[in-house]
DNA sequence: TCAAATGATGATACCGGTTACATCTCATCT
DNA sequence: AGATGAGATGTAACCGGTATCATCATTTGA
């Protein structure tokens, strides 16, 4: 690997010289600047980034913790960092962390160990462990399910006013007995959801019924697992909101084994509107999330942190829309024929 | 930041003995190294692993070119060699090229910069440029998508004999107007899988038709496209087999969308075997592929290249699985009933 | 008892850039 | 002409580790 002396002694310069010759042009003479170019050509010169790095204490690399890079709704916001990193002339180091906190805690040490300027995070935790005492603002950004007494800088979705607008349009198409199924146990974007849902049916003046909330864990299989629960209760709903795309897939199909029509019987709605939303049959009812945008944002915001141009940690909240499908659709009018019972397969 | 010379000063040794306290704890006295641990303690000790890397001139990291990283296979595929890499050691540097050559090349100038080891690419290019004349390795693997006289390393899938067997099985159940979806033009994988399919053909005494060839993007809205065109044929086709299952799964809603019925009219089959195929309606037969397997391989391959045990590039061919589901039936009663097509089973 | 071997530790060069400061050359001004 | 300053270039410190070699103390062996 040919290096920057050897690019002086064979331009017969200083190494100063060669290094002003590439970094600030307008500092050398033209001829200099001619012998030095050539040189570099001459002996394939390209410069150890790995040096430069290191000497001005930047990396230019993100650290990114992503639950499971394997979900349609992260790609698309890892997509978005990508781009927007690109563009500021930074580096993603992504880390798949399942969830698993001791994953986290060792890929935000590569913050800590001058790997890595600055760091995002996915989830709701603090991967650097308990919060240091100087309120010093660490770089890191949270973005997608964030925590709200957070003292980092965010951005996030109003999911309690989006799930309260899909519950109301549910509501308004005639459904009284409307099932929630939930994310993962303590996640807060599970929490909030809830909490608009249950917004919407209190000013419609619906009562909460626990029975029509089923746990769920974002995949498809625990959407089909689901709407098993939900279609084998003595009452069972007539709408079914998913707190997100994939588990409301996995209803849609265990609804139609079960002999239902969508939305005749039942409406199904989810969240997110991954591209495979508007190819399910029936096309899904959902809430779009602009997901790469909370991937640029993310981005830009912690290279603001990086460079100091941030004084206070904002809260940056994305919009979403309500996206109405043919998977919703008015209740059915009967207060129920005679199938209460609910068949199987 | 403290650095290695704090803490030497505050055990009262010098910086060899702190280094070698921490990375070789054999060759210091146990008095000295418990001074040492406390210093490190005492001032929160982080070693720059910046300087470590710029030193050693391993950096441990590796890029990785993906055309679009909002890919569901794609996404398994990263999830493989995430969990290889930091099992290993390594982390890797995603870069979201979008199919660029020029992105594509920017990124792999990483490895030459050396803020990078090595480079996994998963197109069929080489984004080193012109390759050189001596044909000393570079440390670049490629995977899924491959060009056959590539001088890399490589792991991919006999995707011809994968389309062969896709094809075989829809002759099988009496399909003679087969038509394929097909991915990217020059792409080396739609290449090979068109390769397969006319094998079939041509062994069961098939015709070639040209209009059955459709072309394609991977994306879900070119298999719509792409159904619209073949239903409105003359002679429409009686199975469709698509080169991935998001064009597959939009074949399948444009084909109920004009009233016809999967697989009683028309048999659509997919590849990859992404999670949402199982949940189509009808559950969309396909080919799976080990797409994690994909990942951790190269990685896996990429490492013993770097760590220079491996002396001539290697094939890694994957398997492949048809999964058989009920979006492929048999060919329907055909509306000439002439025999001039032969025998069924 | 003295030489040689062993073990523990220290001093410092080194990786490859960047950059503060020094030096040198001219041109300009009074 | 001498002083001043601008422009071009060189010298070397520096970033923070690692590793080589030197040094010194202690033990072993003949």
């Amino acid at each position: 690997m040919s290096n920057i002396r050897a690019v002086a002694e064979l331009a017969g310069v200083s190494v100063a010289t060669v290094s002003r010759a590439l970094q600030q042009p307008d500092l050398v003479s033209a001829k200099t600047k001619a012998k030095v170019l050539a040189a570099v050509e001459e002996v394939g010169y390209k410069p150890n980034l790995m040096a430069v790095k290191f000497r001005s204490g930047k990396t230019h690399n993100l650290v990114v913790l992503v639950p499971t890079v394997a979900n349609v709704f992260f790609a698309r916001v890892i997509s978005g960092m990508q781009q927007a990193a690109a563009e500021k002339g930074y580096s993603l180091l992504l880390a798949n962390t399942q969830g698993d906190q001791d994953i986290e805690a060792s890929y935000a040490k590569m913050v800590q160990t001058s790997q890595a300027d600055g760091l995002i995070q996915l989830r709701a935790h603090n991967p650097f462990g308990e919060t240091p005492d100087d309120d010093s603002m660490l770089p890191m950004v949270n973005a997608c399910e964030v925590l709200d007494q957070q003292q980092f800088p965010t951005v996030m979705l109003d999911n309690r006013a989006a799930a309260r607008s899909m519950t109301e349009h549910l509501i308004k198409l005639g459904h009284r007995r409307i099932a929630m199924v939930k994310g993962p146990q303590r996640s807060p974007l599970t929490r909030d959801r809830l909490a608009g849902y249950q917004d919407a049916l209190t000013a419609a003046g619906i009562a909460f019924d626990e029975q029509l909330l089923c746990p769920g864990n974002f995949s498809l299989q625990s959407g089909h697992k689901a709407a098993a629960t939900l279609l084998a209760l003595p009452q069972p709903p007539t709408a079914i909101f998913c707190e997100n795309d994939e588990m409301a897939i996995g209803v849609v199909q265990r609804v139609k084994q079960s002999g239902l029509r969508i939305p005749q019987d039942v409406s199904v709605a989810g969240f997110d509107d991954i591209s495979f939303a508007a190819y399910c049959d029936p096309p899904l009812t959902t809430i779009a999330q602009p997901a790469e945008e909370f991937g640029s944002t993310a981005v830009n915001l912690l290279i603001d942190i990086l460079q100091g141009r941030l004084k206070k940690a904002p809260k940056v909240i994305l919009p979403f829309e309500l996206v109405l499908r043919a998977s919703t659709g008015p209740a059915p009018a009967t207060v129920a024929p005679s199938l209460t019972g609910g068949q199987d397969d």
